[in-house]
DNA sequence: GTCGTGTTCAACCATGTGGTTGACAACGTT
DNA sequence: AACGTTGTCAACCACATGGTTGAACACGAC
C-alpha cells in the first residue's frame, strides 16, 4: 500500500508467473480456476498473485455467479509506455547535447563565470546503439 | 541469475530509488557517490541498488580511477518495449476478434457483411516503432 | 611509504514475498 | 436441505530484499 503506483506494477510484472497470466488474460478474461490450470500451482497461490495484479491495477475483477473473472486493464501499458517513453527520449536528448558539446570543442577555452557546475560531461564512451 | 533477463529488468525497476537512479543516469553517467548524493541512504545501499540494475543489464560500469562511472543501457527500454507491444497487440486483437463475433452473431441468418461498427472503445493510436 | 577518497564486502536485522495447508463463505444444482 | 464448485482468508514457513554498521580494498595525491 505504500509504494506508488508505477512501482506497484513493475513488481507485479515482475513475477513470471503473473506475466503468464497477463499474458492469458490479454486473449480473454478468465477465472481463476482457468488462470490456474495451466501452471503447477494452487488455487490459492493463483489467487494471491491474482490479488497482485489487482492491486497493481493491472487487472480488474467482475462477478458472475461464483466465478469472479479477471479482466486486463489496457491502461497499465499505457502508464509503462509513459516512462519509458520518456527516460527514451532523455536518453537521446543525452547524446544530443554530447554531440553539440562534442562539435564545439576543439577551441573556445573560456572559463567564463563562477558557475557552480553541479554536473560535468562524462568523456567516457561515444557509442551509441 | 535465477529468474529470466525480463522478470530482473521488472524487478529492478520496481524500486522508486533505482528508478530514480536510472532517471539521474539518462542525463548522464554518474559515480556512485553522486549518485548517492540526493537520496537520504548510505554509500552502500545506492551501491547495492547499483548492483541490482547491473545484474539486470539496466547499467553498465566502467573503470575510471578510483570512481566506476554507471552507464544507462538503451537496450533494456526495447526489451521492455517489445513486451509492452506484443501484450497491446494481442489485447486489440482480441477486442477485433470480439468484434468479428459479435458482428455474426445477429439473428439474421444473412450476414451482410457491412457495418463492422466497433463496439468497443479504442485504446489509443496503433503502431509505433 | 602514508593519507584520503571512492567503492565494495560481510555480517546482521526487519520486513516482504511466494508458496503451502486448512477452514470457510458464496452461489447454483439436485 | 444437502452438495459440489469457486474463491478467499488465516496461519505458517523458507527465503529474498532493503537497509544498517564496520572493515577492507583500490587508487591518486602528498
Amino acid at each position: 500500500m505504500s509504494a506508488d503506483a508505477l512501482s506497484s506494477v513493475f513488481r507485479a510484472l515482475a513475477d513470471p508467473t503473473r506475466r503468464d497470466m497477463v499474458a492469458m488474460l490479454a486473449d480473454g478474461d478468465a477465472t481463476v480456476t482457468e488462470l490456474a490450470r495451466p501452471h503447477d500451482l494452487t488455487v490459492q497461490a493463483i489467487s494471491k498473485h491474482l490479488k497482485v495484479l489487482e492491486d497493481a491495477g493491472v487487472v480488474s475483477r467482475s462477478r458472475d455467479a461464483q466465478t469472479r473473472p479477471a479482466h486486463l486493464e489496457a491502461e497499465v501499458f499505457d502508464l509503462l509506455t509513459v516512462w519509458l517513453e520518456r527516460h527514451r527520449q532523455r536518453l537521446e536528448e543525452r547524446y544530443r547535447r554530447l554531440d553539440e558539446v562534442l562539435a564545439t570543442l576543439p577551441e573556445d577555452p573560456l572559463p567564463t563565470e563562477t558557475s557552480p557546475a553541479a554536473h560535468h560531461p562524462d568523456p567516457d564512451d561515444g557509442a551509441r546503439p
